[in-house]
RNA sequence: GGGGCCGUAGCUCAAUCGGUUAGAGCAGCGGACUCAUAAUCCGUUGGUUGCCAGUUCGAGUCUGGCCGGCCCUACCA
């Protein structure tokens, strides 16, 4: 029976580049969808940028141009990167359309006609330059327990400690730098714990959810009373007005999803289809996959919302878990925080694809890119077993046909062909990993066909052509069986079979009828093996591209601060144990004396006291900057237990803090008001 | 502080409901082959299933504790 199915992959947000953490979730969900399609299945794969709240609002503003200008530009950027490896939407919307805007209302309607909606006082800081509410991550300031500067807007990194941005002390606005303002203003909230009993049937029945996330959401939330969900902002934000709170706009979050159905109305529209026969009816599954990050609003919330608007519930919420590289959390100084488009620069997007593949399972678990597995993986497994078939293969029938009856394989295609439901079982149930176990058990078993026929011997006896013809037929065909079940992973392998055999690999049952009498053309490497050198580079480019966005950024911050020191003196790359940092003992030191040295050109001597009668007598490169006279009585850093060296000009015992290239440009360290001499710093 | 997940061969992972001697792939080692992209094939090494106790005729699997790792929370969602 065929089935009707429609799937989304969550809406990037248009405020950055797709980066292969990104991927993940998106070739996961084209997977699925092209295995659905293969079986013969209505599946449609939707998805949109997700374009509005306070961040696109600023980040247009600091770019000197309209929202819609940078939302358009993205959403080109993220379409190529898509595109590029084989991630095939059959709608890519975006949420500031005029669809997604009538479903909002269409829905917030029916939120509100159910009591639902509730108005109540929210007090926020609010920046009056950027004439803007802050959200907690746009203010910064002194934390109001341990006075250390410069911290979040609701915890401190110092001390740990947890507070409201209210309470920050200084407090200003990373958009602005001035200082906010506390102002209450009024947001409607949906009233979810309205819902708390469907939710809790929900979740706990029917195996929408994998048996973790429903757990996790009995544990941490449906045992307590779900709050209400903040779903307006006043303004200023980057949004669409609510039509009956004028001047209020609905919150990124509410019409994010909504996203899902907007861009499936626009897919309507461009097909002649009702909507209705997608969100409103029984005989279609609903599938939503998601990282975990975003587990509540898709299983508590939206599923509230949906309920409440009279649409269709997910069938099946699928739940991922993030990307690591080499078993750590992606990282922009390790070069491993690596784009979508800076790997296609270098690797071939099949090789992701299968790697992810290989790896993904139906659980929450992380998934980690180790790249010498990477590259053992696809070279061992793609090329050096299933493209090796056809490989080995190909060139003792180049521009012949298949036998025309199909020969004694000893069960081996009949096999494989039995197969097909199992593979098609771990397909569906997302166990990617699994089957993929399956199918390079197949090409395992081709390979040894292969082997114990020896079809390279056969070929230089004239008689034995037939047979050769035969061993090459069951070869070729044991190999495009594989390439049936591997295609929703590896699109490209597919187009190249086609043109391979002469025919078009169309359905999953392909698998179950072998291939005879058509041509085979000439053979052409498939896949070529993963290239180290490219692998490195890419990790280099990454880092470039790291370096370069830090310095774009710089322009538009309120902080000028451009990269030229670290170009002059770049970071070291070698790493400092704490224990090694400890070793050096740096003091506050007040100067007690300074003075020229005489036949020194750069020099300062200085006297340094550590408080009571401990000095050191230091001599310090920083004459052409410093004064003596401006020196005496002020507060430096010293290391305090440097090895005394012995110069021309006597024993220094220590060495005073600075910083800059020298020459004119030498700062010295000194610490803030209340700093003792012989304090260490730590 | 509260909660969850995980720990099996050098690496990545299997092992049905608690059931025979814990299995694959990769890597390693030894051999064969030479059609194939230094590919392939045959053989083989490798495990106190993190540790300790308990339940049981029987524990990788269930229970408790400990160790190690990851994640979510900390009165936000």
């Amino acid at each position: 029976m065929t089935r009707r199915i429609l799937v989304t992959a969550a809406l990037p947000y248009a405020n950055g580049p797709i980066h292969i953490g990104h991927l993940v979730e998106y070739i996961q969900t084209d997977i699925w969808v092209r295995f659905q399609k293969l079986r013969g299945n209505r599946c449609l794969y939707i998805c949109a940028d997700d374009t509005h709240g306070t961040a696109i609002m600023i980040r247009a503003r600091q770019e000197g141009r309209s929202e819609e200008a940078l939302i358009a530009d993205m959403r080109e950027q993220h379409v190529r990167d898509f595109a590029a490896f084989d991630i095939e939407f059959d709608n890519y919307g975006s949420t500031h359309s005029d669809e997604n805007r009538q479903v909002c209302e269409q829905i917030w309607k029916s939120v509100t006609d159910d009591g639902l909606v509730i108005e109540k006082p929210v007090e926020q800081l609010y920046d009056p330059e950027a004439e803007t509410y802050l959200a907690d991550r746009f203010v910064k300031g002194t934390c109001p327990k341990c006075k250390a500067p410069n911290q979040n807007g609701d915890h401190c990194e110092k001390c740990l400690s947890n507070y409201t941005p209210k309470e920050l002390i200084d407090p200003r606005s990373t958009l602005s730098g001035a200082t906010p303002e506390l102002r209450q203003a009024p947001h409607r909230f949906i009233q979810l714990e309205q819902l708390h009993d469907f939710l809790n049937e929900w979740t706990q029945s029917g195996n929408h959810l994998q048996p973790e996330i429903a757990n996790y959401l009995k544990g941490h939330f449906l045992g307590d009373e779900l709050r209400d969900w903040d779903v307006t902002r006043p303004p200023a934000y980057f949004g669409f007005e609510v039509p009956d709170f004028p001047g209020n706009y609905w919150y990124v979050w509410f019409d994010a999803p909504i996203g899902y159905i907007g861009s499936t109305l626009q897919w309507c529209k461009a097909h002649g289809e009702s909507l209705d026969d997608w969100w409103r009816s029984p005989d279609c599954e609903v599938h939503h996959f998601i990282g975990k990050d975003i587990t509540y609003f898709h299983t508590l919330f939206w599923p509230g919302v949906l309920k409440t608007a009279g649409l269709s519930l997910p069938e099946k919420v699928h739940i991922h878990g993030f990307l690591t590289v080499d078993g750590e959390k992606m990282s922009k100084s390790k070069g491993t925080f690596i784009q979508a488009s800076t790997y296609a620069d270098h690797l071939d997007p099949s090789y992701l694809r299968y790697f992810f593949a290989s790896k993904l399972s139906s659980k929450v678990d992380d998934l980690d890119l180790n790249l010498d597995e990477f590259k053992a993986k696809v070279d061992s497994d793609l090329v050096g077993k299933v493209v090796n078939i056809a490989s080995r293969c190909a060139k003792f029938v180049e521009d012949k046909t298949l036998s025309k009856s199909y020969p004694d394989d000893g069960m081996l295609f009949r096999r494989g062909a039995l197969a097909a439901d199992r593979i098609a079982e771990h397909y569906e149930n997302c166990d990617f990993s699994s089957a993929i176990r399956e199918i390079m058990f197949l090409a395992d078993q081709a390979n040894q066909y292969i082997e114990s026929k020896q079809p390279w011997k056969l070929r230089k006896d004239q008689l034995k052509r037939g047979e050769l013809r035969e061993i090459c037929t069951v070869g070729l065909n044991l190999f495009r069986q594989i390439v049936v079940y591997l295609g929703p992973v590896l699109p490209k392998l597919v187009q190249q079979t086609n043109e391979l055999l002469s025919e078009p690999i169309q359905h999953w049952d392909d698998a179950k009828s072998p291939l005879l009498g058509t041509t085979v053309n000439t053979f052409q490497h498939m896949l070529q093996r993963v290239d180290p050198e490219q692998v490195e580079k890419m990790i280099e480019d990454t880092k470039d591209a790291q370096v370069t966005e830090a310095s774009g950024d710089s322009a538009t911050s309120p902080y000028d601060d451009g990269p030229e020191a670290l170009a002059t003196e770049p970071l070291s790359g070698e790493e400092c144990t704490y224990d090694d940092f400890v070793k050096v003992d740096m003091r506050v030191a007040r100067v007690v004396a300074a003075n020229h040295v005489e036949g020194a050109d750069k020099l300062l001597q200085l006297t340094l006291s550590l408080g009571g009668d401990v000095t050191r007598n230091v001599f310090a490169g920083i004459k052409s900057v410093y004064d003596p006279e401006q020196l005496v009585g002020r507060l430096v850093i010293c290391c305090a237990n440097l090895a005394p060296r012995k110069m021309r000009f006597g024993l220094s015992e220590g060495m005073v803090l600075a910083s800059g290239p020298g020459g004119k440009d030498i700062f010295l360290l000194n610490p803030d008001e209340g700093a003792k001499p012989g304090m260490r710093v730590h």
